[in-house]
DNA sequence: ATGCCTAGCTCCGCTAGA
């Protein structure tokens, strides 16, 4: 079992993390905006539950980790070979159990047509290219993490209202294909080709959460040799409705051995 | 047009998130 979480900064939700651990008992765990400094993260509270993390971290903002049960090592962090300190606090790939796995957070982009806009869109290219020169789509691969992109009109709450908006524009849809187009397969997708009002992140404000007005940002993207063996993916909105949550639910994808 | 959350960081309000 793999999950991912944006945790909207790990010294909030060290608890929520913990408990996550315990109950679900993933053999990986990717994180997303951890908000702390690179060896800044809480080692012990995860080794006590069994964990080993690796995490690529930063002052204030962004970073990302992997928390494993298994043996592991870090492959690399970033894009190897490019100069863009940011994204070293984006992007961070480990390999356990005789799987790649990735934890990514893209820049959000906002507003939509800035340079930061730009950014993220070539960062979504970017991430493709990343892909074909380390690995191939026979790879087992599992790419994980807050993408900020809704990929299609089901995956937002109201495709008309938020057409247009950060996270569902054309563009940004259209480079999250490219990326899929690599060799990867939305797990969740292949699980719930169709189904509308699966989402990922809710608003803190306006009540969304109880109204379910949100948008499937958070995804789990495999390789053909994961693909094949998944038997299930959900999002786990059990801890959106924790005390303080983060504004992002867990996404979990479950493989036959 | 703006506030309505939340967290971090540096101050006692600002930025960023999406």
């Amino acid at each position: 079992m793999l999950a991912t979480w944006n945790v909207n900064s790990l010294k909030a939700r060290e608890d929520h993390v913990r408990r996550y651990l315990s109950r679900r008992k993933p053999s990986a765990l990717c994180l997303q905006e951890t908000k702390l400094r690179d060896g800044a993260l809480p080692e012990e509270a995860f080794s006590a539950e069994g964990y080993r993390a690796f995490h690529a971290g930063g002052p204030g903002r962004n970073g990302v980790a992997v928390l494993v049960s298994q043996p592991a090592r870090e492959i690399f962090r970033g894009f190897p070979g490019e100069e863009d300190p940011q994204a070293k606090e984006r992007v961070l790939a480990v390999e356990t159990a005789g799987l790649v796995v990735i934890s990514v957070y893209v820049p959000n982009g906002s507003p939509v047509g800035s340079d930061y806009y730009l950014y993220k869109l070539e960062f979504l290219y970017r991430l493709r290219e990343l892909l074909s020169r380390e690995f191939s789509p026979e790879t087992p691969l599992a790419l994980c993490g807050d993408f900020n992109v809704a990929p299609q009109e089901a995956d937002v709450y109201d495709p008309e209202l938020l057409s247009g908006q950060i996270c569902f524009t054309e563009r940004e849809r259209a480079a999250f294909e490219v990326l899929l187009s690599w060799g990867l397969s939305d797990a969740l997708r292949l699980k719930h080709p169709d189904r509308a009002g699966i989402f990922t992140w809710w608003d803190y404000q306006f009540g969304a959460f109880r109204a379910n007005r949100g948008m499937r940002l958070d995804h789990i993207l495999v390789t053909r040799p994961l693909a094949e063996r998944l038997r299930d993916c959900f999002v786990d909105r059990e801890p959106r409705g924790w005390k303080k949550p983060s504004d992002h639910a867990p996404v979990v994808a479950v493989f036959n051995l």
